[in-house]
DNA sequence: TTTTTGATTGAATGTTCATTCAGTATATTA
DNA sequence: TAATATACTGAATGAACATTCAATCAAAAA
């Protein structure tokens, strides 16, 4: 096999990327305290002692993990503000997505749970509250200016932006950790129920005449 | 001070009592796990041992507060089912007292918190595990039948009662959750965002005529 | 081939607890 | 007062665990 800087490189990050994932999986059921290094090697399947090749202790995993979750999170975030999407359009579309994805990704799933843990702990590494701290809060930010201009469109109903956007948060973070305590083959709910939820009723269909 | 039988057995349950409310707190914030049993006895300011004077192990308090906590719910839901409301008033009342409890009581805060930890943590003991097995479902059917009430009344939206009650519980916990990590004054959202998902819209006030 | 480099293993080390225990204090009862 | 019972303390014990380490192994380079 070759081996070259590059290659070595390359091999290194993907047991790296092992780690995390058994890791992730791990610490989203368990969490920091209750995880065990040996139960992360056994995922993986190595013995103890590499799992240190490759990171420096438990806590430098679980801060990368953290990391990763927030990133993308923000990510996704970004992107569905910049879609060219009414409003409206862009919370009903990032309801229908979220849900598919609990519905389907075990990943997203765990991931997740790992952040509900993070949130919700005191007892975790100096360096994840940090990073909780500073990027928690764009999804917020962001779909509350979403809601703030469909309102002005009139096609998202009057309350607070900002409340608007907590509701639309907690709501999907709940359903998410409800459904990973659920294993068997619960349903999440359908989509318009949220949706509904953040919609100014303009017409017909909602009214007896 | 008197020191007979009841006397004695009554105090050894208020001193048991302060040991539930200091773990609880510590439990609430930092999981099982990270909770360290010196850290609940500074918390109720006793030597580390004493504990055990009153308490057979750490699990065996975390046991006995989690049992708390879900006979608290039903026990609410419960009461809440028996009230002499249309369903559709029980569904706004409910979700009011919820949102006004979240906002002043620390206690439920913690208990939430408590139960979010249990619930989503594989690495709790196996009797905590078969008490939320047992317990946690009956709030989820008590609000279905609910909804399907209002349903028949025309005062609920029309959707499957079951998804109701569990978009009306996550969305609940969602927001507990929430407001447990921000330490600061962060306000809850107005109850008639959540209330308006699930009431049918029936009139005039939401038409454009 | 030999050397070097990184991957890998599992045992050794030291620390952090949960739990136990020997002993003290306090109050009631006889 | 002495005997007894309970509350209480903080040190001792032992187990679990994170992290380190000495020793192999395997591949590539020389």
């Amino acid at each position: 096999m070759a081996r070259n800087k590059e290659q070595n490189e390359k091999m290194r990050e993907e047991r790296k990327q092992q780690i995390r994932s058994g890791a992730l999986r791990q610490f989203a059921t368990k969490g920091l305290f209750a995880t065990k290094i040996k139960d992360i090697a056994d995922a993986v399947g190595m013995a103890q002692g590499l799992v240190y090749h490759y990171y420096k202790s438990k806590d430098e995993i679980y801060v990368e993990l953290i990391k990763n979750a927030l990133n993308k999170m923000n990510e996704a975030v970004i992107s569905l503000k910049e879609m060219s999407l009414p409003p409206h359009e862009k919370i009903r579309l990032a309801i229908e997505q979220l849900l598919k994805t609990i519905d389907t990704s075990d990943d997203f799933i765990q991931t997740c749970r790992l952040i509900a843990h993070a949130t919700s702990s005191t007892a975790i590494p100096e360096e994840a509250k940090k990073l909780i701290q500073e990027k928690r809060d764009l999804p917020y930010q962001e779909v509350a200016k979403i809601m703030a201009q469909g309102q002005e469109e009139g096609t998202i109903i009057e309350a607070d932006p900002n409340e608007l956007a907590i509701v639309f948060w907690t709501s999907i973070n709940g359903l998410a950790i409800y459904k990973a305590t659920r294993q068997d083959s619960t349903a999440i709910p359908d989509a318009r129920i949220l949706i509904n939820m953040f919609m100014e009723r303009t017409g017909e269909k909602s009214c007896r005449v």
